[in-house]
RNA sequence: GGCGGGUUGCCCGAGCGGCCAAUGGGAGGGGACUGUAAAUCCCCCGGCUCUGCCUUCGAAGGUUCAAAUCCUUCACCCGCCA
C-alpha cells in the first residue's frame, strides 16, 4: 500500500474506503479528489477541520483538491446523521455563507501551487441551471427508490419523518460526483464517514451515466476520550471564524485538550511527520505536566487558521495572563496587548464603575446577574487574579493596574478585560 | 377511522390539586487537589430591583382560595385494533 495511505491510517483517518487496492494503485499518480461543505452556518468548525486537513494532506502528496462549497446542497439540507428535519434557510442567507466558507476553506489549501492548484467550486453552478424536468428524467431515472430508502440516512427518518427534500439529498450529492468526474476528471470523494452512503450514490451515478469507475474514502468521526463531543463547548463549538471564536480562545481551545485526546489531535490536525508527533509522544509521557504536546498543537493550529503573527500574540498573551499570579509585575505593554486578546469592557474615566455583579455579567465571563452573584459566593470570582468573594465589593480605580486595566477572571480560566479610556 | 398512552427545566426522567422553580441521573459551572490535564471529594445549577417578586411543566381557554397536577378544545408523538 502507498506510504500516504499508511499515514493516513496511522493517523486514524480513514473509516472505510472502495476497493483499496484500485485506490492505491489510483494513488500512484496524482488524482484528483474533492469533499464537499454545505453553508449550513456562517463559519465552518474544527469538526469539518478535520475533512479538509485530509483533502490538504492529499494535495501535499501530489493530489489535485477541488473543495466544493454546497450553495445547492445547502439549500436542501444533508439527512446524514440528523434525526430532525432541518429548517430551511433562505438563499440570501445560504450565499452569504457560501461565500464566507469558500474563504476560509482557501485559507487551508494551496491555490499557487504550480503542479496542482487548490479550486473552490459551487454546486449552484450546475444545478441552477437544470429544471425539474430535466433533473428528473436525466437524473432521477437513474436511482432506485428503494436503494434511496435503504441507505441510513434515510432509513433512520423514517421512523421521525423526513420531506422529500431531504430525501433527495443524496440524488443531488451524487450529482455533483458526476460533473467533478465529466468536468475534472475527479475520481476521488473525501467526506466524514456519514457521507458514506451519499458518496457511494455517486459512484453508482458515474457508472451508470458514464460506465466509469471511482473510489470513496471517508474519515472517522473524531470523538473524545470522554465520550463528549468533539469542538464543543459550554460556548458552543470552536468556529474558525475569529469573529464567531477570538484566537485567544481558539488557542485555550486546543491548549486545554486531555491528556488522553491530545496525541490523537496532534495526528489528526498536525501537518508534523509521524517521526516529529512521535518524539513529541515521547516527550509528553515522561513530562506531561510541561504540556509540549499541547503546546505544539495549538501553536501550529491556531498558526494555520490565524496567521502565524497572530499565534505568537496570542500565545504570549496566555503566558502573561496564566504565568504568575502577579498581574502588576507586568509591563503596560505587555499587559495591554495580552488583554486585547480578551472579551472587554470599556468604561470612561468619568462614570462611575458599575457594581462587582454587573461588571461580571457584563464583561460576559457569566451568563446572568444571578450566575455572577452565585460565582462570587462559591468564591470563584477574581479581580488581577485575587479571589474576591463578597457581593458588595466595588471595583475602584486604585484597582486598576498602570492605572486602566482590570482583569476579572471566573474560575481558572475564562478572562475578561476591564479598560479605562 | 376506533381505543389507549404520552408531550416536564440544556438532555433523560420523576411528580399527578396546596409542603413545587418542581425528586433523581447526565451535561454544565465553582472550590479543594493538580499541570490552564484527568480521576476524586465538596458545593452550585430559571430570572430579577433577591428574607420577597416574576416567568417556566406541548398551545389556548376553564374549574378552584390554590393547577405541572382536574375539565374542554387544538397540535404533535407512540402503541393496539380496523
Amino acid at each position: 500500500m502507498s506510504a500516504f495511505l499508511d499515514d493516513l491510517r496511522w493517523r486514524g483517518l480513514i473509516a472505510q474506503t472502495t476497493d483499496e487496492k484500485a485506490l492505491s494503485t489510483a494513488l500512484d499518480k496524482p488524482i484528483t479528489c474533492y469533499i464537499g461543505f454545505d453553508p449550513t452556518a456562517p463559519s465552518i468548525h474544527v469538526g469539518n477541520l478535520v475533512v479538509l486537513l485530509v483533502l490538504r494532506r492529499f494535495q501535499m502528496a501530489g493530489h489535485h483538491p477541488i473543495a466544493l462549497v454546497g450553495g445547492a446542497t445547502g439549500l436542501v439540507g444533508d439527512p446524514s446523521g440528523r434525526n430532525e428535519e432541518r429548517t430551511l434557510n433562505s438563499n440570501d442567507i445560504v450565499k452569504q455563507w457560501v461565500d464566507r466558507i469558500a474563504v476560509q476553506v482557501s485559507s487551508v489549501l494551496d491555490f499557487h501551487a504550480a503542479a496542482n492548484p487548490a479550486r473552490v467550486v459551487n454546486n449552484l453552478d450546475w444545478t441552477q441551471p437544470l429544471s425539474a424536468i430535466e433533473f428528473l428524467r436525466d437524473v432521477g431515472k437513474h436511482f432506485s427508490v428503494n436503494q434511496m430508502l435503504s441507505k441510513d440516512s434515510v432509513a433512520n427518518r423514517l421512523e421521525a419523518g423526513i420531506s422529500y427534500t431531504e430525501f433527495s439529498y443524496q440524488v443531488l450529492q451524487a450529482f455533483d460526483y458526476l460533473e467533478l468526474y465529466k468536468r475534472n476528471n475527479c475520481t476521488l470523494q473525501l467526506g466524514g464517514s456519514d457521507q458514506w452512503g451519499n458518496i457511494v450514490a455517486g459512484l453508482d451515478l458515474i457508472r451508470r451515466v458514464e460506465g466509469g469507475s471511482a473510489h470513496a474514502l471517508t474519515i472517522p468521526l473524531l470523538t473524545k476520550s470522554d465520550g463528549t463531543k468533539f469542538g464543543k463547548t459550554a460556548g458552543g463549538s470552536i468556529w474558525l471564524d475569529p469573529e464567531m471564536t477570538s484566537p485567544y480562545a481558539f488557542f485555550q481551545y486546543w491548549l486545554n485538550a486531555d491528556d488522553n485526546d491530545v496525541i490523537n489531535f496532534l495526528k489528526v490536525f498536525s501537518f508534523k511527520s509521524r517521526a516529529e508527533i512521535e518524539e513529541i509522544v515521547k516527550e509528553h509521557k515522561e513530562n506531561p505536566g510541561a504540556r509540549n504536546a499541547h503546546r505544539a498543537l495549538a501553536r501550529e493550529l491556531t498558526s494555520m487558521i490565524h496567521g502565524s503573527d497572530t499565534a505568537v500574540r496570542v500565545e504570549d498573551a496566555a503566558r502573561a495572563l496564566f504565568g504568575q499570579g502577579d498581574l502588576s509585575a507586568l509591563d503596560e505593554k505587555t499587559l495591554a496587548s495580552a488583554l486585547s486578546e480578551l472579551p472587554t469592557v470599556v468604561l470612561s474615566p468619568d462614570q462611575e464603575i458599575p457594581t462587582w455583579v454587573d461588571l461580571l455579567a457584563s464583561a460576559g465571563v457569566v451568563d446572568s446577574k444571578s450566575a455572577a452573584r452565585r460565582i462570587v459566593k462559591e468564591g470563584g470570582a477574581y479581580l488581577n487574579n485575587e479571589k474576591i468573594a463578597g457581593e458588595d465589593f466595588r471595583l475602584e480605580k486604585s484597582h486598576f493596574l498602570c492605572g486602566k486595566y482590570a482583569v476579572l477572571r471566573k474560575g481558572k480560566r475564562d478572562l475578561a478585560a476591564v479598560v479605562l479610556q
